[in-house]
DNA sequence: TAATTTTATGTTACCGGTAACCGAAAGCGC
DNA sequence: GCGCTTTCGGTTACCGGTAACATAAAATTA
């Protein structure tokens, strides 16, 4: 491999000079410099990042914590954060959590070997803080995104899950429903119970009693989830008055699940029942759009959280902390029908 | 930042006899090794990957060169790709090329730069060739996903684009269509190529003329693209005996753009045209699959990639080029009739 | 018990950069 | 022509590990 002192020497010069025509630093003489910069291009040298690291003691490399980056969801964020780092000469390492912390513990552990600058991630969940932790002992910064964990300090970007929730709701019940079933993601998680709150709240605004067995949990990732299944047939079981007429899916892998559990009842959205969800159901939007869901910019949550947590590596802004809340936007499609 | 040093100290030990510990390498009395271990945990140490590098000559980092992680297709490629390093204990650093030759040499750079130890690269054109020589020169090997190039020496992991084109049209064949439209990506990109041969000489083996107007080019990736627009618009005007009954998309991309466009038109599918196309129509798929398509096993090809391509970089079977084609698994479903 | 082998640990140098310091050459004022 | 300031470039040491070699202590053998 090519190193500075094999450009030295082609060139004629010190080492410490081939360094400094690299970094643009210090007073080089023009002659040097073209020879200098000769040499490099006929040895095709590339700086060794590594060792750079080793003095500079930053690698300009952030990690990226996900659930799961074939959610379309986690996706498009990780396509905006890593276009966001990029743009200012940081590398991204991905990891995909699947929701368990101890494949989270495991790429933290990664993230701190590798020295990353920063980490932006999605927490597992509330038992998540410890991990954060660890980072800070290390002094690497962390930005959440999506999801808030109890007791952390810092900045995070988040999209509107209460607000959203609440619209969603308000949606259904103007069109008349009164019946509305909720089935949320895991309570550990800090979208599902904004969710919930959301639900819940305003239920009460609107003098709507608030049913125990209209709400459960389920997984908020795996889309042919059986459990769904079963929880379907229960709400649908229920006698024609507690009957829901609409089902509030708290993301978009559920109301997929949602979808092919009423199916497979026999029934028809959004004839027989509304169904409502957060976050867009790509790709099939754009030519059919037929759910009314809750569009959570996710894209842009990512670009922001590596914008904040560059800021924060580089040492800018750093007295505050920054709580973004982007509201989701409301799409009112065919998934929800006016009850008569 | 705690490093072998402040450990050694604290265990009353040379920093070699940590580093010992920590590579279970050497013979180390167990009780040193329990002192070692004891300051390890206390102070929290965890090793500098950038510092072993440096003599080690890998950084136990793979790079991943994809055009967009946002496209279902690559993203399932990525999470396939990721899952199949962390368990032999690789990272992973992801990008984005968007087709885009000028990003890719971008790329190229920060894996050169980053040192990586392979890359698995789904590259945006033949004149990629070029940027993978740069890596060999490096003695960094790379290992072709997705996509072939002219000229290039060494493992790659496709999709049957060839078969899995003559099955699709086949289908639309054997369902009585004799006016078959193509609408395919880039033809730089060796997958479009593969589905235009395979468009071809299935037409050609069932004595269908190829009329010269039935094929176009547009971009893989952009869901709204306003060209589908005009391409479709134009083959809906040609005389009746001329326009096509069914479209056969090239991607998952253009089949929704084709969707749209057809929309536009007010032309439903399958009664007035039938549309397949390469790649599942992720998540509807799982609760209402309509599009019938030659699914390719996004996953599998990206998981087989970095197994191909860290046995490069350990230099096991060096000795041949290994070429994996996964066929596609056709599924015939709702956007396809049968003609009277 | 001395010689020899094995085990356990330390020392030194190096990986590829860069910060900090230093000195020669060039420019400048008088 | 002499002293002073800039400009330009070199030297040295260090970042945090590890390979290679060296050596002390313990175990084995003669």
């Amino acid at each position: 491999m090519v190193t500075i002192y094999d450009i030295a020497k082609k060139a004629n010069v010190s080492p410490m000079t081939v360094s400094r025509v690299i970094n643009n630093s210090g007073n080089i003489r023009l002659t040097t410099r073209e020879k200098v910069e000769k040499a490099i291009k006929e040895l095709g040298y590339v700086p060794n990042s590594a060792a750079r690291s080793l003095t500079s003691n930053q690698t300009k490399t952030l990690g990226l914590i996900l659930t799961d980056i074939s959610n379309p969801f986690f996706s498009k964020i990780a396509r905006g954060a890593e276009d966001a780092a990029v743009e200012v000469g940081y590398r991204v390492l991905m990891s995909n959590t699947d929701e368990d912390s101890e494949k989270e513990i495991n790429y933290i552990d990664m993230m701190l070997s590798a020295r990353v600058d920063g980490v932006l991630i999605a927490p597992t969940s509330d038992k998540s803080l410890d991990q954060i932790k660890r980072l800070r002992d290390h002094n690497i910064p962390a930005v959440l995104i999506d999801r808030t964990i109890e007791g952390f300090m810092g900045d995070y970007v988040l999209g509107d899950s209460y607000e959203g929730s609440r619209k969603l709701v308000e949606h259904l019940i103007d069109y008349g429903h009164r019946n509305i079933a909720l089935i949320n993601g895991p309570s550990n998680v800090s979208t599902a119970r904004e969710r919930q709150r959301g639900y819940l709240e305003t239920l009460k605004l609107n003098d709507l009693p608030v049913h125990e067995n209209y709400i459960s949990e389920i997984d908020f990732k795996s889309v042919q989830a059986g459990n769904t299944q079963s929880i379907v047939e229960q709400l649908m079981q229920l006698n024609e008055k507690k009957r829901p007429t609409a089902i509030f899916a708290a993301n978009n892998f559920i109301a997929i699940s949602v979808m092919k559990a009423l199916k497979e009842l026999g029934l028809h959205v959004p004839e027989d029942i509304s169904v409502v969800c957060f976050d867009e159901v790509e790709p099939v939007v754009y030519f059919d759009p037929f759910f009314t869901v809750a569009a959570q910019p996710a894209s842009e949550l990512g670009r922001i959280g590596i914008q904040f947590l560059i800021e924060r590596v580089e040492q800018k802004n750093v007295d505050q902390e920054r709580k973004i809340i982007l509201p989701p936007d409301i799409h009112i499609r065919k998934s929800t029908r006016r009850m008569k």
